[in-house]
DNA sequence: CCTTGTAATGAATGGCGATTCAGTCCGCCG
DNA sequence: CGGCGGACTGAATCGCCATTCATTACAAGG
């Protein structure tokens, strides 16, 4: 059945033939990296919860390492599409920031194993495979700051607050978040914590009215 | 001269010998781990940069894991003394926040090893070494939200705000601060950031007057 | 029903590096 | 001075696992 794309030549040159294979194994990646720590995870890990040979794998990618950046990439592209469809439609900077913070959160909320990929191997790779992962950051901070900088010329938002503070301020806030539900019972939503934290961190923006 | 200690029996049980050495080991895996990752660091490296042999290492710790273990318990310690001694001269908790803010990042920026493995491996470990550096950072926390509670039974800051929510903004903006601070150029003292985001945080929590 | 090309398999390989341990060195005591 | 005890050394070991590749399975075309 998934015979029928084999006609034309729209696959990653880098990546075996069957999509639903690839991406059967790039989840069954982000299991396994979330359960054990990309160090600690065997390829042959990979393979049994993909139900595919060790070997598969290699035609599907190049490496291990490229099976962590393939996962991040994969995350957070579709992140960044699902923020840049949502925030289109509001135009106020501080609905935006709160929309953006509901889905940062409903995001990680809804994939424990993605969550953890993202607190731990994420920074990882941001340090040490270096500018590939650092880049899509660096696009979710240049997205916050524009529309910092757009608050602050509405004057809703303090001007004497820098937008690289304040995205600061507002990433680390739900990254904080993000951790501390990982790491504890997890008997909330996660995305309900949204709220209260946009409201410390855009209070701490606003123009006093 | 490092013989003179050795009358007495000080020595924490799983470690070696000298005092003096056992700093330099864990001084040197700090370095090592900042520079390279825990798992992409070799127990040679940290040898060779300690000056030791391979083997003596094995004579202050039991694994290679229990070094990374030891290193973020020092830092740790060291950390919250400081805190500690610090926050005993001051009453007011707003002040108590800039404090800590000023010491959080001082701290990490003073020694961008230490800030590399904290970042980094240490968030691997509060989930793969489980509760050991958990706990630390639960302490650190707890610290926040006493101050928090003070400061709203005070009337300094708002009630609606709970405090968990506000100590993970705190710690989550200073968190922040010092990765990105991490993966730039790190041509601006860290330190100089804290007043800029105590600021926002300060401003999100207090009441208004 | 052969032939061929390609995906898939999984056992075997090879290298790496944590850990060990047989030996060395050195200070001290009798 | 000789012998003991313990710190120190670093080369050798040994297990692990990413990666490879000879082999198999299979589809399509003739």
């Amino acid at each position: 059945m998934q015979r029928v794309e084999e006609q034309n030549g729209k696959f990653d040159a880098s990546s075996g033939r069957s999509p639903e294979k690839h991406h059967r194994i790039l989840q069954a990646a982000i299991e396994v990296f979330a359960e054990n720590g990309y160090f600690n995870s065997r390829i042959s890990d990979i393979a049994k919860k993909a139900e595919v040979a060790d070997g598969t794998i290699y035609l599907y990618f190049k490496n291990k390492e490229q099976i962590l950046m393939a996962a991040i990439d994969f995350a957070f592209t579709l992140f960044m599409d699902a923020a840049q469809t949502q925030l289109a439609e509001i135009a106020d900077p501080r609905q935006r920031l709160r929309r953006l913070a509901a889905l940062h959160l409903e995001s990680l909320g809804a994939n424990r194993g993605l969550a953890m990929v993202f607190q731990t191997e994420f920074r990882q790779s941001a340090k040490f495979l270096a500018q590939f992962s650092h880049h899509r950051l660096i696009a979710y901070f240049d997205l916050v700051r524009s529309i910092v900088r757009d608050g602050q010329m509405a004057g809703q938002f303090r001007r004497e607050v820098s937008d690289k503070i304040a995205a600061n301020c507002f990433f680390g806030a739900l990254d904080a978040m993000v951790t501390s539900w990982l790491l504890s019972e997890r008997d909330y939503k996660l995305g309900d914590a949204a709220d209260a934290i946009v409201d410390v961190i855009l209070t701490g923006m606003e123009t006093r009215k």
